[in-house]
DNA sequence: AAATTATCCGAACGATCGTTCGTTAATTTA
DNA sequence: TAAATTAACGAACGATCGTTCGGATAATTT
């Protein structure tokens, strides 16, 4: 067996625990999951799961860095293509809502915020956020530069910036996918409110 | 000492317990939060703690129901005045946002989502959420009716409400007052956002 | 077939958890 | 002042916590 394929063997065992974990812990949260129960959910024994992290701290870490990674990623994709500004922003929304609804549980975790951690692993994670951050603020300021031939201080921005994401994060709190409509509905509604308001889609529908 | 003002005394003890509890419990989470933890903070002995309640989950429970109790009856005042349905809107954000950002920890813990609890305790709270949730839903309705003439179904009023409060609730993933601004001000740019979309204040002010 | 490595486990460790108990100080009431 | 109630405490309980260790089994390589 070739060096990538034992990793690969080995990464597919960890997805399979990093999953299970993330799913039980955005229930119970992360201290009031045990290792016991994070046991029993994998089907492990509790000493064998020490075999895929050293410790408690590390699983929470790699759920985090597994996210932010392949979050990063498929936005990243986005500043290849050549888009016009609105198309970009709309892309990044769907891309994040659809992402988000796909792994609810990891992005429960990913957004619960300040966790104590080791100074090195919360540098990482911490430079990961940065860099999504920037690049959604760079979206953004493109769109509303674009809407308006008018140069927006930073803060401003930020703070846009801001509250966009708070629309997308806050889905966790009363999305169903029987009551909602497709994460691409919601995605739609999202930025039609955000750049229209939320009279916006209605209004388009009744002109027509 | 008259009745009340025995309750009051006590409230007053409680009071404290549940400001102090709330503000380390936002910071490392409910079970990551110990009793001894809390007694430290509170400047009082571990067993001298259950002297105001009975158990831990009692404790956050008295934190989420003085909470939404409190932020209900604030709403709950502005369908007594008589206010044209933006006003009434516009003083909805303020109050939320008003005074998310001055019990920042409170609401930290109170939207946090799902944590196993008595279940005629969480009956309670859910309870209050709802009622909330419907003040609020009312009031974007009636504002998104008053704009269009358009009478939406309610999915789309609910949905659109919750985007709302996701912008509303995401603060204490960024706001920090150095930084941002006062809450009245934050409260501004939702509400432009909201109504108008993300360039409406700025198109607003360029016009004058 | 032997050697090596990757997985996995039962049992136990010390530490910390939430809670209870009996008792004492402080305050209010009668 | 005496009685009654409220507020607070130290010490200890059994349970559960994260982690470790030595050894077993399974898989892969030599």
């Amino acid at each position: 067996m070739s060096d990538q394929a034992v990793i690969n063997k080995r990464l597919s065992g960890l997805d399979e625990i990093l999953d299970k974990s993330a799913q039980l812990m955005a229930h119970l949260g992360y201290h009031g999951t045990s290792m016991r129960d994070l046991a029993q959910v994998t089907g492990r024994s509790l000493s064998g799961l020490y075999h895929y992290f050293s410790n408690k701290e590390e699983l929470l870490f790699l759920i985090n860095q597994r996210g932010f990674t392949s979050l990063l990623d498929m936005s990243n994709r986005l500043l290849i293509d050549d888009l016009r500004p609105e198309q970009r922003l709309s892309k990044l929304i769907s891309n994040h809502v659809t992402y988000f609804i796909d792994h609810l549980s990891e992005m429960r975790i990913m957004t619960s915020g300040t966790m104590e951690m080791n100074e090195q692993r919360s540098q990482i994670l911490w430079k990961l956020k940065q860099e999504y951050t920037q690049l959604a603020q760079n979206i953004v300021g493109e769109y509303m530069r674009s809407q308006t031939d008018v140069d927006y201080p930073d803060d401003v921005i930020s703070r846009k910036t801001y509250l966009l994401y708070g629309m997308m994060n806050w889905i966790f709190g009363w999305y169903s996918a029987t009551d909602h409509g497709t994460a691409q509905e919601v995605a739609d509604d999202i930025f039609h409110t955000f750049t229209k308001g939320c009279c916006a889609e209605e209004n388009r529908k009744k002109s027509l």
